[in-house]
DNA sequence: TAGGATCCACTGGTGGATCCGT
DNA sequence: ACGGATCCACCAGTGGATCCTA
């Protein structure tokens, strides 16, 4: 159970043999301390699998780069997802260059293994990990992304980037990503003028995700 | 003699005060403790004074961005100067694009406090600080470097990154800087094909340090 | 003797996401 | 409910330069 997964399969089989336990008992295993903190945890619960399941990959790369996928843990409740998913970072100023066929997102949604987190339970130790869905977007589900992409990236790269809110985008939205408030990129605006800006990155609508957690070919709303 | 300085002045008053005195006594003097270690010093001693003078510069800025001074300590014995000393990165992929006027290491360059470190004794806390230059380049001195800044970017712009080497420049040269020895870049050689190379920096001649130092408008060689 | 290789400290930016006010 | 704001860990890259062979 230590190492690189060796293929897709062998990483669902490792995935599917953690459902049912709880975070708490596989920190334990690698004798992990998360800490007895019951809120600041952003982010520990996808480190804590990355190492359980042996990703490797670093910085830019997909957690695991031998076989090109990528993890994703959802917190869900009963009615589904709880929280939008991260995706990437997308650079504004680079944005009028970029496309959907080359981009970074694509790249990281082209494989995903979902992991759900049933996330009702207040102490993180109790929460239990669900069942694994090993997904590649369908060529129709592709291309729904694809629209969500070039609407967000064109609008930025034609300086309109003050119109584009969360609500852009049908399963793709763009929104702010920075570790401190205070943070500020500079991009051009429409008529040339320099706008400040947040730096944004790219999420998965938790309707989304939802609606692929039940059924992995669903083109939902 | 703490805060920010409020001008060039202050600053090199600053600096004058700092003369003769050594740099154990300076670091006792903030409670800086540099350890014992009399190798593992490399970079220690810019830092020292950085912080003695009040520097506020991060990341690309310069030292003193308020009055746009660039502090440099250059370790000297009777003939001179020991050292080259680095002026910046130099980003290999957009060297074609890079032009002296408005790069990065003319704005380094542009108003220099150059502090000598007699450097004849083994023990760094016995070293002395010698008298500070407040330099900018004269016109002449602004064409030459322009000259090398030119023929260094544009071989690389062209794809002959393999055949420049540290010998390149007359008082400018392009030298390997890589915290890391495995560390690579990649960049389009002139046929097109990737070449793989370690991270550069820039670099000035010990020899032009050592004329300015003598005499600030020197035009060595 | 100087070109090429390397060392240390620090931090900005990225990747992991969830928090929380409206 | 969800759009906007924020939190923590980590490390690659940068900035400070000197080391070390041939």
């Amino acid at each position: 159970m230590t190492g690189v997964p060796a293929s897709r399969d062998d990483l669902l089989l490792r995935a599917r043999r953690l459902a049912g336990r709880t975070l708490g008992a596989v920190a334990d295993d690698l004798a992990i301390d998360l800490a007895a903190d019951t809120v600041r945890t952003k982010g520990k619960f996808g480190a804590l699998l990355e190492r359980v399941l042996g990703a490797t990959g670093t910085g830019a790369a997909r957690d695991f780069p031998e076989i090109e996928v990528e993890l994703k843990t959802v917190p869900i409740g009963s009615r589904g997802p709880l929280e939008s998913t991260y995706v990437c970072h997308l650079p504004l100023a680079d944005a009028d260059r970029a496309a959907w066929p080359t981009s970074w997102a694509r790249a990281k949604l082209a494989c995903v293994l979902w992991i759900p987190i049933w996330a009702e339970d207040a102490d993180w130790r109790r929460r239990k990990i669900g069942r694994p869905l090993l997904w590649a977007p369908t060529p129709e589900q592709d291309a729904v992304l694809a629209h969500d992409f070039d609407e967000i990236v064109g609008a930025i790269g034609a300086g309109h980037v003050e119109g584009l809110t969360a609500r852009t985008g049908r399963w793709l939205q763009l929104r702010p990503k920075a570790a401190h408030g205070g943070v500020r990129t500079t991009i051009r605006g429409a008529d040339g003028e320099v706008v400040s800006t947040v730096p944004k990155g790219l999420y998965l609508r938790a309707r989304f995700t939802g609606a692929i957690l039940r059924d992995p070919g669903a083109c939902p709303e």
